[in-house]
RNA sequence: GCCCUGGUGGUGGAAUGGUAGACACGAAGGACUUAAAAUCCUUUGGCCUUUGCGGCUGUGCGGGUUCAAGUCCCGCCCGGGGUACCA
């Protein structure tokens, strides 16, 4: 073979290995560019095609900053923590570090065939000690910090005990779990464990009672992005809700932080519209009730003040605090049957049965403050706990809801907001609420007559005047609860004294993984690490529970910066110089896991000064899923004979996916066939043209399928610079398209083509140093143009568009000229590293290819003295006509209209209007 | 339901409001070869016409703006993703 990239590959892999082409420094008078890829989680079934797509791109755009004067940071690691190992641990006594080393030496020697510039000295392992050190470390962190909300930022506790011991908690504006008032006397006298369990209310990493995902067939508690329609997103299981003493993060006094900080960051508007709404701002008003006969007042948040008239009811969630405090005698029993019902509704049954209306009169009656009205307090479950206060002012006339519910209790509805120019219409007539988005307020006392807009300002402002209530606003965003009861995860630096938790201190970190005999919670229910033995520190237990899988993924990125460090987490010299990431490449899954508790993680480390930039990720790009193309063949129901395509209308049949390795161009290897599988030795066949031609389907890449592609498999046939080239030219980086096994021999020619400008028929080097060309200088510079302003935008595929037609023009020209093809070989060495290394090498220079430097483009080598205007006729292009560049306007007008051609389409009229772009094009309106 | 995306040949896709379909796959025909592989050449959106020319039509659908629309605006249809008793 000519093109030997059996030989080329291994050899400068080895030669970047050795020589650690890569390591960056952490010093340099070169500009910083950091570029990341979201760390895999190493599964046992290794990579396929769509993995290193995105670590395909960054490599590009690492190797391509270094040609452009760039000090690059390039890292990889591993998300070491995860449940499938642990699964296989639970079933096989397997050791889940035995399984994830395994798992991980096998992600390596795929990715080094694949040639990536990766700084492989920076490898982090999420379950590597010295790693989790710094993930228990910023743990104690977060417990000794709260939220204060005047300075905007976390500050140390130690401050806020200070204001307590001389001031209570009188002007503390802090993000806080609410409990009572007290002064420093009441402080000063309470005893350690009160203080620490007040204090609890503030940490930004606390300890509380809360309601739960949990699973009982993972035996763990999950996160709320953990969980999607009430089953577990690892596995499918379904999630109940319990109420569990975990701790969890306060990622919630970040909620206006996480969104400000969205404008400031270069992401795709989907992704960011996705964390908007998992934020869920909503800005509104809490305002309380009284209660008729009890002292109490019920608080609610709603963003529809305006439509205070219109309320006729109250609805409290089944677990709100008041539900016993609300009930009369003579409803105890229904609302305990419903209560109890409610809650032992799983999550799965409550959102299925969203459309059932179910709820409970607790006996109760709050009054309207505007008005005085009595109105009714029921117990409803379409009232959620986690939500603004628990409890609602129920508006049946605009809101579905609370239609619905009305509708079922034979409640009253009251329009309050018409459409401007509509009469008010009977509400016993509607089917549904009425949408009050806009309009004017009618039936609601002094605001009568007002906009939404202004009637909702007015009521906010009414409320607060009356000392009930003020405007507030809302986030959906909840506390991130960071208990997992798993053995694989990293454990809490944690011990409890008198049931209270305290930190280890920093020399004892890190705290390592105990073992345990066996995967599994213990008889009493305890999580895993409660069966190691000497589960104690001085004594004392130690936490069981083990943290989750986003506590090592939230500041990986820093830690790369200096990975090596034992001291620190990172050095101040190093997140100086570094900052933050400037491109980030991975999947948009993680769109409100991983990305939102990263920024989280960063936005607190940027407050105790260890980060330095405000957010993690200045650029992300989300890679799209490549796809697999599945082969169909069509046995005939009931038999064992297979029908071709295009003939399996003439019969009823049944597809069945077909091993992609046996199908070549669609055309199935019958032998090949009847050998895959023992049921298949008969299998008889009906042919088109005497062959079997199988159908195919888009769909996603699965073993099950039987439609994967291994990367070593084409890295074995075409060499890891074509793979490489071919995922970059399949589409879009950012788009979904499917893997065509077929479309990569386009980019193999390609390659071969290119070798060929550098060889001779019997494949001997061959360069010539003669001048070159103006139209050798033409191709190349436009090329250069083209490809640094694709780079730019990071339009990979429309790169390779151009390296293709480059070198197909050099190839018409038989051109081998050095001027020509050492700039081309720099350009194209970012997409495919090996080859241009070795045409690098053998042209005669002595370093790698990789610090070259990006060769510039020269205007002078692209101006054309013609240009080849198209000719249309009341916007019909009818022909071409090459005129000189240097004419005026007029000039090409007279030549245009003059030209024989245009006798044709003019048909003797006289044109109304000829528009002339000067080098674009000729319009003329007749 | 709401939000975000996307819709261009047989396929993947290209196109700062200015020649729609670059580049590649596939297909058809041809050259080389004992043969295959590899390589090279020609054709390739559809329809009509064809001896050559040429004509009509065409970027999900229907309108609009413009000398000119795949691209901008309005109203729909369909696919993909996110989210959902969030008050």
């Amino acid at each position: 073979m000519d093109y030997n990239f059996r030989e080329i590959e291994p050899k400068w892999q080895a030669k970047w290995s050795k020589e650690k082409t890569f390591a960056a420094d952490n010093t340099s008078s070169k500009p910083k560019y950091y570029v990341l890829d979201m760390f895999p989680y190493p599964s046992g079934a290794g990579l396929h095609v769509g993995h290193p797509l995105g670590y395909i791109a960054s490599d590009i755009i690492s190797r391509y900053k270094r040609l452009q004067g760039h000090n690059v940071l390039h890292p990889m690691g591993y998300d070491a923590y995860g449940l499938p190992a642990e699964q296989y641990a639970i079933q096989t006594g397997t050791h889940p570090e035995i399984t994830t080393s395994k798992n991980i030496a096998r992600y390596r020697e795929q990715m080094d065939k694949i040639g990536f510039s990766f700084d492989w000295d920076r490898e982090v392992r999420t379950c590597d000690p010295s790693y989790y050190k710094w993930t228990q470390w910023t743990f104690i962190q977060l417990f000794e910090h709260y939220y204060d909300k005047t300075a905007n930022k976390a500050l140390p506790i130690a401050q806020l005990v200070d204001h307590f011991s001389s001031f209570g908690n009188e002007g503390v504006n802090a993000s806080c779990d609410p409990h009572d008032a007290f002064t420093a006397s009441d402080w000063n006298v309470m005893n350690e464990k009160d203080q620490q369990t007040l204090l609890m209310n503030y940490r930004l990493a606390y300890l509380s009672d809360s309601w739960v995902n949990w699973c009982p067939e993972l035996g763990t508690v999950l996160a709320n992005d953990e969980v999607s329609n009430g089953l577990s997103v690892r596995g499918g299981h379904p999630v109940e809700r319990k109420l569990m003493r975990q701790w969890s993060l306060r990622i919630s006094s970040y909620a206006q932080r996480l969104l400000d900080g969205l404008e400031t960051i270069d992401w795709s508007e989907s992704i960011k519209e996705i964390q908007r709404n998992w934020i869920g701002r909503s800005e509104g008003c809490a305002a309380s009730f009284a209660i008729k006969d009890h002292e109490e007042r019920l608080d609610i948040f709603t963003t529809r003040a305006d439509t205070i008239f219109g309320v006729t009811f109250m609805v409290i969630a089944p677990e709100h605090p008041y539900v016993e405090l609300l009930t009369t005698p003579e409803y105890k029993n229904e609302v305990t049957e419903y209560v109890t019902w409610a809650k032992n509704r799983s999550e799965r049954e409550r959102m299925t049965e969203v459309k059932k209306v179910s709820g409970q009169f607790t006996g109760s009656f709050a009054i309207n403050p505007l008005n005085g009205n009595e109105i009714p307090i029921y117990i409803a479950d379409y009232v959620l706990m986690g939500y603004g206060t628990g409890a609602i002012m129920a508006v049946p006339g605009h809101d579905s809801r609370d239609f619905a519910f009305a509708r079922h209790f034979n409640l009253p509805i009251i329009q309050v907001v018409c459409k401007k120019g509509e009469e008010p219409i009977d509400p016993s007539e509607w089917t549904e609420s009425y949408d009050s988005k806009e309009g004017v307020m009618i039936q609601s006392g002094f605001i009568s007559g007002l906009e939404v807009k202004d009637a909702i300002r007015t009521t906010i402002h009414k409320i607060e005047e009356m000392g009930i209530g003020k405007g507030t606003i809302n986030y959906r965003l909840r506390d991130a609860i960071f208990s997992r009861q798993r053995y694989w995860g990293e454990p809490f630096p944690v011990y409890y004294k008198d049931g209270m938790p305290y930190m280890l201190s920093e020399d004892q970190l890190p705290l390592e993984l105990p073992e345990v005999d066996a995967y599994l919670p213990t008889e009493t229910g305890e999580p895993p690490l409660a069966r190691a033995k000497n589960w104690t520190y001085n004594g004392y237990p130690l936490e069981t529970n083990t943290m989750p899988g986003f506590a090592g993924s939230s500041g990986y990125y820093l830690r790369y910066m200096d990975a090596s460090n034992s001291e620190a987490y990172f050095s101040k010299e190093a997140v100086n110089y570094w900052g933050n990431v400037d491109l980030y490449i991975g999947g948009a899954e993680h769109a409100t896991g991983h990305l939102i508790y990263a920024r989280f993680w960063n936005k607190f480390l940027y407050d105790i000064n260890l980060a330095v930039e405000p957010e993690p990720f200045a650029k992300l790009i989300n890679q799209g899923m490549i796809q697999g193309r599945s082969s169909i063949a069509y046995r005939i129901t009931g038999t064992n004979q297979f029908v071709s395509y295009n003939l399996r209308d003439q019969y009823e049949t049944q597809p069945i996916h077909v091993d992609i390795n046996l199908v070549d161009n669609d055309v199935l290897d019958t032998e090949a066939f009847r050998l895959w599988r023992p049921d298949l030795k008969d299998a008889e066949f009906i042919l088109e043209n005497g062959k079997y031609l199988c159908g195919y389907e888009v769909e996603k890449m699965s073993k099950s399928l039987y439609n994967v592609q291994n990367p070593d498999d084409l890295v074995d046939k075409y060499g890891a610079d074509t793979l490489r080239l071919y995922e970059m030219f399949l589409g879009p980086l950012e788009q979904a398209k499917p893997w065509d096994t077929k479309g990569i021999e386009g980019t193999f020619r390609f390659m071969k083509k290119f070798w060929k400008l550098f060889h001779d028929r019997d494949n001997q080097f061959v360069i010539s140093d003669e001048k070159a060309t103006d139209q050798e200088l033409k191709t190349l510079h436009k090329t250069i143009k083209k490809v640094q302003e694709d780079m730019e935008r990071f339009s990979f595929n429309t790169c390779v568009a151009s390296f293709m037609i480059c070198v197909n023009e050099l190839t018409e020209l038989k051109c081998n000229k050095r001027e020509i093809l050492e700039p081309l070989t720099i350009l194209i060495s970012s997409f495919a590293p090996h080859i241009a290394e070795e045409l690098w090498s053998l042209l005669g220079n002595k370093g790698s290819i990789s610090f070259a430097n990006f060769p510039q483009y020269d205007e002078k080598y692209l101006i054309e003295s013609t240009f080849e205007y198209p000719v249309s006729f009341n916007g019909k292009m009818r022909f071409t006509l090459a005129l000189p560049l240097d004419l005026s306007a007029d000039q090409v007008q007279e030549a245009a209209l003059s030209n024989e051609k245009s006798a044709k389409y003019l048909e003797g009229k006289t044109p109304k209007k000829v528009i002339v772009v000067l080098g674009k094009i000729i319009n003329i309106v007749i």
